[in-house]
RNA sequence: GCAGGAAUGGCGGAAUAGGCAGACGCGCGGGACUUAAAAUCCCGUUCUAGAAAUAGAGUGAGAGUUCGAUUCUCUCUUCCUGCACCA
């Protein structure tokens, strides 16, 4: 009997199978299989419905879960939610409700459409970075960052949000806005919690050769921690005793230096003012203040004019033994170095502008291409490049690179400075001044100081309160709640606060692959042994805004892990790659405020979830970004069900005599290797064109086994349901990847191209085992080749067995 | 500026240990079915010329290597992503 595709029908009932038994756990300890810890990034569950971009990525994974598992591995995939942060607690200060129930509400919203979805998760290690029985762990992991050092209070200024309320991380602060909201971000002096990953920069950038990630996802980790070599040099200030600790990372061009700028909210200017002439005074104070009412954007937008203000003063530059005057300029930034930079203008386009505006000499030292030594008079003639050096006493007719080795030594040995390794990554800002996030686990005594709450008394709940809102002092909301936060100190007994700042959201997911793996421990975080086992992570999927912060922050806190001998090996994930994003219709992305978001929910009602996943796999490359269409969705609707109509009628018509065919082989191995490679959308295409090229075809009862069996990790519903048919017991998901026999991949006779100085000129049949003598032979039967060479012999044959044949005139 | 990536029909995209460019799908054109429409099915669909067979051109531009280049090398252009007055 030949049913019409109904997903409704079939959908529903093979789902609720799949998860009342368990075909999709993942066994711990498994030594006959190999292990396979196929991780992809956990959701945040803001509001009632999954992100199309979901259920793409998990749809691509769960069809790579699903193969795996068949060639006999034990597949570890899990899920679970990463439920603290902001949005939440927005919306529950909108409802006036609590975040925790808006968060179960979300979650079992999420998981409603993750099941209908028919993801092959193995549900039994699902978990809530909210659950108390979680984020104990998050605060002890926190602890032993305490305990190593590795976490400090320090009174720092920090981007904060004037709407949202909060510090956030420099991660968090995109070209002057608060990323999430967009609000100009202000500085603000706050006590903050901040952990040293700065400690581990080196090992960050090193240990990223242990790993198999994309060569875009490292170069933009070790771009981000921005490791540079700095020379830092003493120039003595004329007339003073102090010194001037000016960096650089070009010292070959000392050379060249002819001024020296500070940045005016440099910590030194504060000594530097009382030696400034008194008639130069209040014109360098109006400039500092200046400087200081501009927001850090209208400081750094661009290459504007450079305003800048002489302070009279002069200094020695330390090598040349040249007096150079000193200029505070706002385009050099505090952070940057130590805040003084040395001006060279022949060597540096900002120095140029800047000395031009303030008439200063302008002298070349590094030659560029073909011996140039011209002047320097205008900015494109400005050379940034390195080159042999010149007019540069100790360091003349040297390399760029080779001056600088000289230049290090001869600092060190005149004792005038150092070289020092600096990164753009700074400490992790850990602090939160918010309600919904992991309490940090520490008491504030007032005869003990600091100190860590005991491990027994974890976790430090986060109390039910009425009121989330934060406050305008930079205080946590958790500090309104004078019977949490009095509590005794643990050394002395004595009265004590306990710490009201919450972790920022990127707490929770830094260990959260470790959790998946004993999510129900409440003696450690997870057991070693299991550790052992899965660790590492064999593949982590996720979105290229995590490639730098989460990425980092996790592989920093698996390193302080891996020291402290609680986990095993250096590395967290072996291989990280990054899915492209699904834009809606037109191209753009797809928001609420556009109206143009495309659910799950009305898809699964209207195509239902294989034509939904085949869709969402068909779209374009993984890593790319797609547009969607309700047009294309249309096209792979129609090809699965005229797939599904045609599968039983092939079983209906089947030759039960019959044995293995090549079609059913090849298609085998193509499914597989494209999969394995993420060219998920090939994989459909593949199976439209094996469509195609087999009507009238009447298969053996062994192919269609093969065919529904190499469907399965692409339309599980309809595999499921064609296998129940065709009279096999569930779940055909348990089942082996069909053997593909490999010589039924070569075909016994081929249709190649001939082609005569590069141009097809025809075909002809051959054996792809022929020798090039016997292919010359059939050659010379064909009405092509006569023509053209009745008369006279080619010139050279070239024959590329089972390929092509090409002719040289 | 630095780093990573990309450029192929009307559109999304296939094809690279160098070997038939445009698979597959959408859209479009024509036809069948229908009173009609939708749905479905069949045929066609890179461009130019031609009724057709066929010929020529063709993978951002230009060079090179090769019997043969979308694929490899060099130079350049444009676009995307990330970082950045980072000295």
């Amino acid at each position: 009997m030949i049913e019409k595709y109904n997903p409704q029908e079939i959908e529903k009932k093979w789902q609720e199978k799949w998860y009342s038994s368990d075909v999709y756990r993942a066994r711990d300890f498994d030594v006959n299989r190999e292990k396979y810890y196929l991780l992809a990034e956990f959701p945040y569950p803001s509001g009632d419905s999954m992100h199309m971009g979901h259920a793409r990525n998990y749809t691509e994974m769960d069809s790579l879960a699903r193969l795996r598992r068949m060639l006999g591995q034990n597949v570890l995939y899990p899920m679970g939610w990463d439920a603290f942060g902001l949005p939440t607690e927005n919306y529950a200060i909108k409802m006036k409700r609590p975040p925790q129930e808006i968060t179960k509400e979300n979650i079992a919203a999420f998981t409603r459409q993750l099941k209908a979805m028919g993801f092959s998760f193995d549900w039994s290690r699902e978990i809530n970075t909210t659950d108390s029985g979680y984020y104990k762990w998050t605060q002890w992991i926190f602890l032993q960052l305490y305990k190593k050092g590795l976490a400090y209070k320090a009174e720092m200024p920090i981007n904060w949000c004037p709407k949202c309320k909060v510090g956030c991380a420099n991660e968090e602060v995109i070209d002057g806005k608060h990323e999430r909201c967009g609000t100009e971000v202000t500085k603000k002096k706050l006590n903050q919690w901040v952990l040293k990953i700065t400690e581990y920069a080196d090992r960050l950038a090193d240990e990223l050769d242990e790993t198999d990630y994309w060569e875009s996802v490292k170069a933009r980790q070790r771009n981000w921690i921005g490791r540079k070599v700095w020379y830092d040099i003493e120039y003595p200030v004329e007339g003073t005793n102090v010194k001037l600790k000016v960096s650089t990372t070009r010292p070959d061009t000392q050379f060249g230096s002819t001024f020296v700028v500070i940045a005016p909210d440099a910590e030194i200017v504060d000594l530097l003012l009382k030696y400034i002439p008194a008639e130069k005074r209040d014109e360098v104070s109006d400039y500092i203040n200046e400087s200081k009412k501009k927001t850090e954007e209208e400081r750094t937008a661009g290459e504007k004019e450079k305003t800048g203000v002489d302070t009279g003063l002069r200094c020695k530059n330390s090598i040349t033994d040249k007096s150079l005057p000193i200029y505070l300029a706002d385009f050099v930034l505090p952070t940057v170095g130590t805040g003084m930079v040395v001006g060279v203008p022949a060597h540096d386009k900002r120095d140029f502008v800047f000395a031009k505006k303030y008439s200063l000499p302008i002298i070349r030292v590094v030659e560029g291409p073909n011996g140039d030594r011209g002047e320097i008079d205008s900015v494109e003639k400005v050379y940034e490049d390195e080159g042999l050096i010149f007019d540069s006493g100790f360091i003349n007719n040297l390399g760029s690179v080779e001056a600088r080795e000289k230049m290090g030594e001869y600092i060190k040995e005149k004792n005038i400075g150092e070289v020092v390794i600096r990164y753009n990554l700074r400490d992790w800002i850990f602090s939160r001044q918010h309600y919904w996030g992991e309490p940090i686990p520490i008491v504030h005594c007032p005869k003990c100081g600091v100190v860590p709450v005991s491990e027994n008394q974890l976790p430090v709940e986060l109390p039910k309160v009425k009121s989330y809102e934060p406050t305008d002092t930079g205080e946590s909301p958790l500090a309104n709640i004078k019977e949490w936060v009095n509590t005794v100190c643990p050394i002395c007994k004595g009265e004590a606060k306990r710490e009201t700042d919450t972790m920022p959201n990127w707490a929770g997911s830094s260990w959260y692959f470790l959790r998946y793996l004993d999510p129900k421990n409440s003696e450690a975080f997870a057991d070693m042994d299991k550790m052992k086992y899965w660790m590492p992570v064999d593949h982590y999927e996720g979105g290229s805004e995590h490639v730098t912060l989460h990425l980092l922050y996790s592989r920093f806190w698996y390193k302080v892990l891996s020291d402290l001998k609680l986990v095993p090996g250096l590395e967290p994930y072996k291989k990280r790659t990054i899915h492209g994003v699904v834009l809606g219709e037109g191209g753009v992305k797809m928001s609420k405020s556009l109206g143009n978001v495309i659910t799950p929910d009305g898809l699964l009602d209207r195509y239902g979830a294989d034509v939904t996943r085949a869709y969402l796999m068909f779209m374009g490359p993984y890593e790319g970004d797609v547009v969607w269409s309700t047009e294309t969705i249309n096209g792979v609707n129609r090809f699965v069900a005229k797939f599904f109509v045609f599968l039983q009628k092939a079983w209906e018509q089947r030759d039960t005599k019959g044995g293995a065919s090549r079609e059913v082989a090849k298609l085998a191995k193509k499914v597989q290797n494209d999969l394995l490679s993420f060219k998920f959308n090939t994989v459909i295409s593949s199976l439209m064109q094996f469509y195609n090229s087999v009507q009238g075809k009447v298969f053996s009862t062994e192919d269609i086994e093969k065919i529904i069996l190499i469907v399965s990790p692409i339309l599980p519903h309809i595999a499921e349901e064609l296998w129940s048919q065709t009279g096999h017991e569930f779940s055909v998901h348990s089942q082996h990847w069909p053997e593909i026999e490999s010589n039924l991949l070569i075909d016994d006779s081929v249709s190649i191209p001939v082609q005569i100085n590069g141009k097809v000129r025809g075909k002809i049949q051959i054996s792809p085992r022929a020798s090039e003598g016997e292919v010359v032979e059939i050659l010379k039967q064909q009405e092509f080749f006569v023509k053209v060479f009745a008369c006279k012999e080619p010139k050279r044959i070239v024959y590329v067995p089972g390929k092509i044949v090409n002719i040289v005139q």
